[in-house]
Order: structure tokens, then C-alpha cells, then sequence
DNA sequence: CACCAGGCAAGTA
DNA sequence: TACTTGCATGGT
């Protein structure tokens, strides 16, 4: 079986198993961007936290985020986390969309995405998968995600080494499947899904897990 | 009590 | 280039 058609019997799998995931769908952009910098090494839970504090003062704009004290917005993230440090990277994101498209975020969309991935990873703060989280689920652009979940769920099926490279990983969906944005989209989130109830670090794969019948 | 959560950058050798 | 460490709150 070659690779386009192993990765599409698990997403199959996890699909049937666990149906439509229904990530990011009716948010702005910025306000996806906002979550994937402000759920980076933290749980979802406090991370909605912080957002239903920035919506509530009305601040899930960049430009009204813009004019806020940073000190504020400390206070108002506090809750998902490293807050001193993710309230720089937001700062440090803010400068980029405002020198790259003066807000606009819907311009970004017409852009080249290799163009645009390079431009993000120059943003301190923003790394591969934080990157490839704004181009696809902000954005719309056909860029896999790669998080820890996959690699772990990929190695344990011996698809690929454990320490196979974030790049590597990325060329492995890629080169593979049709970039299609709603494939990506939705392959990804359910690779998060199995392996957050199914595949926690250090413990064998569990017999309800959907990918446990497959070789591992 | 220990450990982890949808990472990343800076420092060290 | 390849490790190590800091960042911080909240849940199990």
C-alpha cells in the first residue's frame, strides 16, 4: 500500500471513529491566530479562558489589541499560561501583520504560502507548527500541521523514526495527500483528538484507540 | 505530590 | 549542530 493510501485509511479510521472535529471554523482569522500562539505547550481549557476575556472587552481585533497596555493584556491571557512571554510574542505578531498588511488579514489569503510560512517563522515567537496553524487555520492555505500528538502516533505505527525532523514530517503528509485546506484541516485535528484520549506519552496504545487495529 | 498541556527561543559546548 | 533550560497556569 503506498503512503496517499495508508494516511487515507487512518484518516478514514479516526473519522469514522470520532466524525467531524469542527476546529476553527467560525472565528476570525486574528482570532485564530490568537489561540495558536496562546496554546503553544498549553491545554485548550485555559486558553479559551484567556479569549473569553479578550472578547468580552471586545479585543479580538489586532487593532484594538494594538492599543492595549501590555500590562493588561498580561492580565487578561494570565490564564493560559507563560503569560508575560506570550504577551511579547502577540506584540511581536501584531508588528508583523501591521507592517505586512496593515491589518488586512484577508490579504494574506491571495499570498504565496512558502512566501508568507518564511515570513512567519521570522517573527520571534512563531515557529513551525504555530506557523502552519495561522496559514491553514486562519488563513485557508494547504500547510499540514505537525504537533507532538502526530509524531508519537506516526512513530508508534513505525511510519516514520521517532525523532524524524518537524520539516520531514511535514514533507511526509505533503508530498502524500492532496493539498486540499479542508483534508488538512480536519486530518490534523483528529490526529490531535486520538492521540489526547488515546495516546498519552509513556503508556501503550489503548484497545479503543481507532488507529489500534492498524500495525504498530 | 508529580506530571503534563495542540512550543519556542536563547544559551551552552 | 545538538542538547539543555526558562517560560507559568491549571487540571489530573
Amino acid at each position: 500500500m503506498n503512503r496517499r493510501a495508508t494516511l487515507m485509511s487512518y484518516f478514514q479510521a479516526m473519522h469514522l471513529a470520532l466524525g467531524d472535529s469542527g476546529w476553527w471554523p467560525a472565528k476570525t482569522p486574528f482570532a485564530v491566530m490568537l489561540g495558536a500562539v496562546l496554546t503553544q505547550n498549553t491545554s485548550w481549557k485555559g486558553v479559551a479562558k484567556a479569549m473569553a476575556n479578550l472578547e468580552a472587552e471586545d479585543l479580538l481585533d489586532p487593532a484594538a489589541l494594538r492599543d492595549l497596555p501590555v500590562a493588561r493584556l498580561e492580565e487578561l491571557i494570565r490564564p493560559a499560561g507563560y503569560f508575560r512571554l506570550k504577551a511579547k510574542r502577540l506584540g511581536n505578531l501584531l508588528d508583523y501583520l501591521d507592517q505586512a498588511c496593515a491589518f488586512d488579514l484577508a490579504a494574506l489569503k491571495a499570498r504565496d504560502m512558502a512566501e508568507l510560512r518564511q515570513e512567519l517563522l521570522g517573527v520571534s515567537g512563531i515557529g513551525p507548527e504555530t506557523a502552519d496553524s495561522i496559514l491553514l487555520y486562519a488563513l485557508g492555505q494547504p500547510s499540514f500541521v505537525i504537533d507532538a500528538y502526530t509524531r508519537r502516533i506516526l512513530s508508534r505505527h513505525g511510519l516514520v523514526p521517532a525523532d524524524e525532523p518537524y520539516e520531514d514530517l511535514r514533507d511526509f503528509f505533503m508530498d502524500a495527500l492532496d493539498h486540499d485546506p479542508a483534508l488538512f484541516n480536519e486530518f490534523h485535528a483528529l490526529l490531535v483528538r486520538v492521540g489526547h484520549h488515546f495516546c498519552k506519552p509513556g503508556k501503550p496504545l489503548c484497545a479503543i484507540c481507532p488507529l489500534d487495529s492498524f500495525p504498530h
